[in-house]
DNA sequence: ATTAAGATGCGCT
DNA sequence: GCGCATCTTAATA
């Protein structure tokens, strides 16, 4: 069975929140040191320059957020907390900072058994699976049309997607209100916090 | 130069 | 369920 990656395309729409709800059920693949890794992607946040909660908020850029800016189809990793490397997937044309976080997926390839059960959490939180699939700060900018990270059709079917407020972002005021998070139905996988 | 705060996760109760 | 570790970033609180 044959998976097509993901055209460059598909990350240069204009509607991130579009975008975010449809990554929802995507394979997400990364090779690294810890080998061929991929999971099945079932929570996401969308975040974009109109809104405070984005890093790049009323085009602000700095040497942290400029990825940000570039155009879509790329890697924006970054440090949280000092400890958390979070992933997200730059969208849209340059200029347009726009970005979709990766907040859990569901291990498929790669993982041993005890990983794949729900219970050992083990890519339920976005720090927790950059580390799970090996993702680093290294991986900042580079372009998901590479054979590092990238992503696929799902294999089966479509899973249900329900939106709620995106997390840990209180300061954004009213945007903080947003329902720009996605999360795949009944999934054990996704992160408890609600 | 200094410092407050953060798109979190862990360990403990 | 709650508190804290831990360190980079960006504003100067």
């Amino acid at each position: 069975m044959v998976q097509k990656k993901l055209d460059n395309s598909y990350y240069l729409a204009d509607d991130v929140v579009a975008l975010a709800k449809d990554l929802v059920g995507k394979e997400l693949h990364v090779k690294t040191d810890l080998g061929h890794r991929s999971g099945i992607i079932v929570e996401t946040e969308a975040y974009s320059y109109l809104e405070r909660g984005c890093h790049a908020f009323d085009n602000k850029l700095t040497a942290r957020t400029e990825p940000l800016f570039m155009t879509g189809g790329i890697a924006y990793v970054y440090l949280c907390y000092g400890i958390h490397h979070l992933f997200n997937i730059v969208t849209n044309i340059e200029d347009k900072a726009e970005a979709v976080l990766i907040r859990a997926i569901q291990p498929n390839l790669g993982f041993d058994p005890e990983e794949l059960k729900p219970s050992s959490r083990i890519t339920s939180g976005p720090g927790k699976l950059s580390k799970a699939l090996g993702i680093g700060l290294n991986h900042n900018k580079i372009s998901l049309t590479e054979d590092t990270i990238w992503l696929t059709e799902p294999v089966g079917n479509s899973m249900d997607v329900v939106a709620s407020k995106r997390i840990g972002i209180d300061y954004a005021g009213e945007d903080a209100n947003l329902l720009w998070r996605f999360t795949a139905k009944n999934s054990p996988w996704v992160s408890k916090k609600m």
